[in-house]
DNA sequence: ACTATTATAGACATTAAAGATCCATAATAG
DNA sequence: CTATTATGGATCTTTAATGTCTATAATAGT
């Protein structure tokens, strides 16, 4: 299991446009050839973020990709999402098997209420757990985060001198 | 991005070998048909799992698998990286981008150290936190802390009768 | 020593997803 | 009106996950 490539670039482009001033656009040429990526595939990716309102696009003479809201408003959680998709990172198949009569329905209990299937199953419950411990991390941590930080690191290394 | 089925399939193995008891062993077939996998695929999975000492096999009549130590000794953290394998959820491609230049060689520092590369990439710092989150979670909780847990509320809900 | 049983490993086939390219279309600034 | 730029669909390639089959090796019990 591995983040995508996708999430990657998309990662990298934003940075770019969080560097760029606001309201300057940013072609999908200079973003490819920055990144290295072909403009073909990175267009995609762009693509997606705009139709999750993570960047504003606009086509014609000087057009290109803007941030679409402030670059400390979106977080890599924000970004994961888009690009892997908002899916549990852990669901399981088999809900018929027996293990899942022992881990769910626990011990019998039909009376009130069925139908609680995955909901309490106590697999799902550490894998879902975990899941959040990770998520709790990116919604922490924004565009502007890291630029700030290279920011910082910067005038850290000037005092060296 | 999402964990794969034979991790599903690992985890619940597990959980049955934990419910059996100590030093009693418990063949494909029986795992199998409790799971609802087929033979060859899950022999597959345990395969891996012997190699990375979570579980012990002996052939022959009787034979089968076992827990190869104590269920509350295996995390869910063991069991994903076995079957998920041990790279970093997030590793980048391009480390020839203009950006890489940007988040880790920062600003131009070319005298002392070269070839930090990845190690400072500030976006990497990000998303390798992210995972440690999830880590550390996952060492925290095994097989045999979901098996308490399944007894716990078992106890409970007798409880309410 | 023999036999039935069971795990192992390799080869192979199938399926699904990611990665990547191409092209026709639509929107925009000038 | 035109050159420019993003968009969406179609399609291809590559890679990884999933799944099956078979021959081999190890073991217990006789
Ligand atoms: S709900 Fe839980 S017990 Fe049931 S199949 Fe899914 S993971 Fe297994
Ligand atoms: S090391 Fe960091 S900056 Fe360089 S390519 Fe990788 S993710 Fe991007």
């Amino acid at each position: 299991m591995q983040f995508s490539k996708s999430t990657d670039y998309a990662l990298h482009a934003l940075i770019h446009l969080g560097l760029s001033e606001r309201s300057h656009h940013v072609g999908i040429k200079e973003l490819s050839g920055s990144l290295g990526v072909s403009e073909s595939y990175l267009s995609k990716i762009m693509s997606k973020l705009r139709q999750d309102g993570i960047v504003r696009a606009v086509p014609g003479v000087n057009g290109g990709y803007e941030l679409a809201r402030p670059a400390e408003q979106i977080s890599f959680l924000d970004v994961i999402q888009v690009i892997e998709g908002r899916q549990q990172l852990f669901e399981c198949s088999n809900s018929s098997s027996q293990q899942h009569q022992l881990l769910v329905e626990q011990g019998s209990a039909p009376d009130e209420q069925r139908n609680l299937a995955r909901k309490d199953c106590l697999i799902e419950k550490v894998m879902l757990g975990a899941e959040q411990q990770m998520h709790q991390y990116m919604r922490e941590h924004t565009i502007q985060s890291v630029l700030d930080e290279a920011v910082e690191r910067r005038s850290h290394e000037a005092n060296k001198k």
